[in-house]
DNA sequence: TTTAAAATATGATATTTGTCATGTTTTATT
DNA sequence: AATAAAACATGACAAATATCATATTTTAAA
């Protein structure tokens, strides 16, 4: 089993501050995971007793409307932390995670790092940073969900999911989503999604090789107002 | 000018978990100030340099879109924290705040905090705890954007400020807010606000007087779905 | 108080988006 | 490879919401 101290994934969330002595104590406490593709890492209303560093793959957050739709809310990627506001508070999740392909998790038990949290003003003021750039980007999705289009929505999404995940040797978007998820992410209806995404193939914006999906004009997606 | 060890309204704030040392030190370079109805506190881009501490008013965090609609993504009342994240980040603020009635606040800097915010692990706790809970809230706002009608949201909003600002001896509301104000918190066009606002009158479950609105039936608007 | 301006209200209509139906393609399984 | 299941696609129509026009009422200012 690798070691936290040793491991890379940490520079890129707020582990990093921590102390070797620190990270020697959580490495010998986590827990490795591998999680298929669709499994659920956790429910909404669950309990979180720790939090998950992604050290391969991605997966959705959402959150189920009255209406029986899956609302996606963020996507947490390679090097970032899973549950951290467990840490924090002791209510349950608000939110249900769901693995969009093969992931690589280490678990840290919150009992051992909330100790941490308290001691290293370090690793805390970075929890913050994350934090208070989590609810910037919150902001402006409530923004988006308000004022734009479902076309304009559809289409920054492709735009964020494309700057922030990357893309393929072939050019075709790194994360695989179904149409459906598209439709959760923008909030909307799953034929919805699926006639925008149609129409920008037909305007030459984006290029589909089955389900992968290939961005052709990134710049014109972001022009779309 | 009051002192911030002897001021109740920190028992509402992050701020309560400062020591009394630490809210002398801050008293002293405090600045309290009057902000009047309509009064814009910060605006979208500026750099804060210190937090605003709500003696008394409230105002509304907002962001102007694309399409030059003002969307308002939060409320601020008396007792709390008003650009906290500004502490955290060096960015410019993502929103601008605007009072919506006279306010009463102290302003902090932020130079005389964010040490306190390194050493003080339990205030920086609180802090942390605050933004968890926000970023809580803007995940269900966010949901209720994509999934909800117009009037689902009106009412929901209606609710929660009723709930969470009180009451008039009169029994309206008592954060007094403009048909344009409700469709800028539920992301609608104003027509379609004012419409619905006349529905839920005509149903009976709200009354006015002028532009003041008093819930008549809490439990039916609580129920709408 | 009178007047002007702003806010509220409502109708008519256009646009956007959702829903239902149905067909096609892709993917997974035997 | 054959089959079933899931995902994708598209048309037709309904519902929700936006926009424009225009009163009416309320508020602010002269």
């Amino acid at each position: 089993m690798g070691k936290c101290e040793q491991c890379i994934i940490k520079q890129f969330n707020s582990l990093k501050a921590l102390t070797t002595d620190e990270l020697v104590r959580i490495s010998s406490c986590k827990t490795s995971m591998t999680i298929k593709k669709g499994d659920v890492i956790f429910e909404e209303g669950e309990t979180l007793n720790g939090v998950y560093c992604v050290k391969d793959g991605i997966c959705k957050l959402s959150k189920l409307s009255a209406n029986g739709k899956d609302q996606i809310v963020k996507m947490v990627v390679k090097g970032q932390l899973l549950g951290q506001r467990s840490l924090i508070s002791d209510e349950s999740s608000n939110l249900q995670a769901v693995a969009l392909n093969d992931m690589e998790v280490c678990f840290i038990p919150k009992s051992e790092i909330i100790g941490d949290l308290q001691k290293n003003s370090k690793f805390s003021f970075e929890v913050l940073k994350e934090m208070a750039h989590d609810l910037k980007e919150a902001d402006d999705v409530i923004v988006n969900m308000a004022q734009k289009s479902v076309r304009q929505r559809l289409a920054e999404a492709l735009v964020y999911i494309h700057d922030s995940f990357g893309v393929n040797p072939d050019g075709t978007l790194s994360v695989l989503l179904s149409r459906e998820d598209f439709a959760n992410i923008v909030g909307t209806a799953t034929e919805s999604a699926i006639r925008v995404l149609s129409q920008f193939k037909k305007e030459g914006l984006i290029s589909t090789i089955g389900k992968q999906i290939k961005i052709e004009d990134l710049d014109a997606l972001k022009r779309i107002e």
